[in-house]
Formats: structure tokens, C-alpha cells, sequence
DNA sequence: CCCTCGATCAC
DNA sequence: CCTCATATCGAGGG
């Protein structure tokens, strides 16, 4: 996350003393899980693909997790159900293909790889997403950063084969912004002598961090676009928003003076949901759940040499209302038997509230992590 | 300050 | 009709 630099910058993004304007690219590689498997298999490319998540709750029950443009053009996008996707699609000779995180985080390592050797300013956003900060390559100039951008697309098509958009811009918001605003296969540049002509009539909800709640609220004090927002009362912004993201909305498009974190790649948290099938269960099938879970998370925790101190429980109930309850230990450990024992008694703790037969879905998250220290698998003091 | 919990976002 | 995983924030209680 990036933290303004408090007072360094002018509202009008004018250059003060000893500050640079940045050139910060956004990479996005296009609808990537399914051009992945058009690259695995490229004679799927003139059709319909649907990489799709099954629950194993009934036959094609699941979502759409990304959906190449063919399908797109069908109304088949990310969150619609699978079998709302066949029906759409039951004309057509279309691909419906379980989703493998595996291979495309290989693929997205390869292009991060390609991406480190242009600048190692780069902050990785999930597996298909960056930004690069390229000022020291080429200042601030739109027709150098234009053509770097190109030579990067064109690097990452030959060698792997995925097509990517890239914003342009001389903050992270304004750079996913225009990366979005052309994709796929998109490049857009949003200048500082340009910017509010293109991005201030645009709806609100075009911003990284504005979804469906916060763009109602907003909209009910009549803020609906980039040039409303970016007019609005600071104050009450962060009445509105909170002060951490009515902060950043205020300054949206205000240069970028923050310093550059070095990638924070240290994990914070693993969890594990697993859908119910629908069928009778009683408290025992729970807890042979919580086992499978508990031993799938110490497996991750163990491969990645990581110890938690925190452990939660999620239930989603079948009316989709979420319920977690959490704790921490004294100790950081990476012990299977203590995992099980604390979910289970906080899942017992939740069970007081609600009825075994409303859950729908149950996952454990542990939290708090850090890398263990020595070899062995012994609690660990802080 | 720490802990817990729900909300939100965006994949 | 409704998956899965991650990170972050803020409220509320101690």
C-alpha cells in the first residue's frame, strides 16, 4: 500500500522541490486463467472457455472464475453460476475447464520474472496484476513510457504467449485505471497535463477500492463521478469511507511521492473453505471436516516454514450470512493437534448460536504468522 | 495496548 | 444462483 507523502505534493500535481513525478505502470494480463488454458491448448481459442470453480456440492454446481471474451460476449463473466453459464452456452461448442491455480502461477512467475528484468520496482498484486515504477529508466515522458510499454507487452507475448494491458500513469490509481480502460491487449496513457479530461466524468466505481457498498453510500451524498469525488470535503469523505480509504480517495489523483515498498511477500494468513455437500450431516461429519482442513493448512504452514498464533473459524450459513470467531494462543506453533482442538471448540462456540443444519460452507483460517526459526516443529516463543 | 468480529473489496 | 483466498479496516470491548 502506498502512503502519501503528507504535505509534499500541490493539489495540481506541480512539481515541488526535489520531487519527481513517477512513471508508474500497471500490467494486466488479460483474462488470465482462461488465456492460460488457450495457451495450454490453443485449439480452444476460436471458442467459448468457462475455467470454472465446482463446489462438489451437486452435479455443476460451482462459478464461472474467468471466461475468455468469446464467451464474455455470451454474458458468461466471472461469479455467474456454471449451470447459468451451459444454459447461456447451450448453443455453442464451448469449454467448461476445472480451474489449475498450480499452472497459472507458474505462468504468472514466468511473466513477474520478465517483468523484474525491465525494473525491480515492481509490486505484485495476485497472480495477474503488477505495478512497476520505470522513473529511473526514462523520467516522466509520455512517448518513452509508451514505447517501454510496448517492448514489455511484446517481451511477455513472444515468451509466453499472453497478451497483457498496460496503464500509464503518474500514480497507482490512475495506472489501473487506464489499464482497465483498454484491455485486452490494451496501452493507455493518463498524463498529468491530461488527466482530468479523461478520468473525471468516469462513474466512481471505476476506482480500485470502490465496490457495490461504498459506491452506494457515496452516491447517496451525490457523489457519482471521478470530478464529484475528487471535489469532495476531505472530512467527509473519511466520515463516509473511514479515514484509511477517505484518505486515498481524496487524493486519487494526486501525484505519487510515496517511497516504493519492497515487496511485501511474506504471507499474513492461509485458509481453507470447503463447501458441504447437500446431504444429511451430523456434528461428527464436522469434525472429520475440520480434520481434512486442519491437516491441509499444517501441510501449507509446514511447506512454507510458517507458525501461526492465531486460529479462526468460518461458517457461511446457507442464507450466505458469514460467521467467524477467532483466537489468539500464547504461542506460536505449527501443531496439527492444537489446530483441530481450537476449531473444534470454536465451532462448538458458534454452534450455541445458530442450527447445525443452516451451514452451508466451514473453513478455518490461521493468522498471526511468522517464519519459524529453527528446523524442527516445536512451539515457538515470540 | 490487545483481542475479537463483521464488513468490504476483488479475485 | 452464490467458489475460494487474501488483506485490510473499523468498531467495540477490555
Amino acid at each position: 500500500m502506498c502512503e502519501l507523502n503528507g504535505s509534499a505534493f500541490s493539489p495540481d500535481g506541480k512539481k515541488e522541490s526535489g520531487l519527481k513525478i513517477k512513471t508508474i505502470f500497471h500490467i494486466d494480463f488479460d483474462y488470465f486463467f482462461a488465456q492460460c488454458e488457450e495457451v495450454r491448448n490453443p485449439m480452444m481459442k476460436k471458442s467459448p472457455i468457462i475455467v470454472c470453480v465446482y463446489s462438489g456440492r451437486e452435479q455443476d454446481s460451482g462459478v464461472v472464475s474467468t471466461s475468455n471474451y468469446i464467451a464474455r460476449n455470451y454474458g458468461v463473466k466471472s461469479g455467474l453460476s456454471i449451470k447459468h453459464a451451459k444454459n447461456k452456452l447451450r448453443d455453442t461448442k464451448s469449454f467448461f475447464i476445472p480451474i489449475d491455480l498450480q499452472y497459472y502461477k507458474e505462468i504468472s512467475n514466468k511473466i513477474m520474472n520478465i517483468i523484474c528484468s525491465f525494473s525491480p520496482f515492481i509490486e505484485i498484486r495476485g497472480v495477474d496484476e503488477c505495478y512497476l515504477d520505470v522513473t529511473f529508466l526514462l523520467g516522466h515522458n509520455s512517448e518513452y513510457s509508451i514505447n517501454l510499454a510496448k517492448t514489455i507487452k511484446k517481451t511477455i507475448k513472444d515468451q509466453t504467449g499472453i497478451s497483457s494491458s498496460i496503464g500509464i500513469s503518474f500514480n497507482k490509481i490512475l495506472a489501473k485505471i487506464a489499464s482497465d480502460y483498454k484491455k485486452p491487449d490494451g496501452l493507455f496513457l493518463i498524463d498529468i497535463n491530461n488527466y482530468k479530461e479523461i478520468v473525471y466524468p468516469f462513474a466512481i466505481d471505476k476506482v480500485p477500492g470502490i465496490g457495490p457498498k461504498t459506491r452506494k453510500k457515496l452516491n447517496d451524498i451525490k457523489i457519482t463521478t471521478i470530478e464529484e469525488l475528487v471535489n469532495a470535503k476531505i472530512d467527509n469523505l473519511i466520515k463516509i469511507c473511514g479515514r484509511k480509504l477517505g484518505y486515498k480517495l481524496a487524493s486519487i489523483c494526486h501525484p505519487d511521492f510515496s517511497r516504493w515498498q519492497t515487496n511485501n511477500l511474506k504471507q499474513k494468513q492461509i485458509m481453507k473453505i470447503m463447501t458441504l455437500k447437500k446431504e444429511p450431516r451430523d456434528s461428527l461429519d464436522f469434525r472429520k471436516i475440520i480434520d481434512k482442513i486442519s491437516i491441509e493448512i499444517v501441510s501449507g504452514l509446514v511447506r512454507n516454514g510458517l507458525v501461526y498464533r492465531n486460529i479462526s473459524i468460518i461458517l457461511i450459513l446457507e442464507n450466505l450470512v458469514n460467521i467467524t470467531r477467532s483466537k489468539s494462543m500464547k504461542l506460536y506453533s505449527n501443531e496439527i493437534d492444537q489446530l483441530i482442538l481450537q476449531s473444534n471448540y470454536l465451532f462448538d462456540e458458534i454452534l450455541k448460536s445458530i442450527d447445525i443444519k443452516d451451514v452451508r460452507r466451514i473453513g478455518i483460517k490461521v493468522s498471526d504468522l511468522k517464519q519459524s526459526t529453527g528446523q524442527n516443529t516445536l512451539n515457538q516463543y515470540f
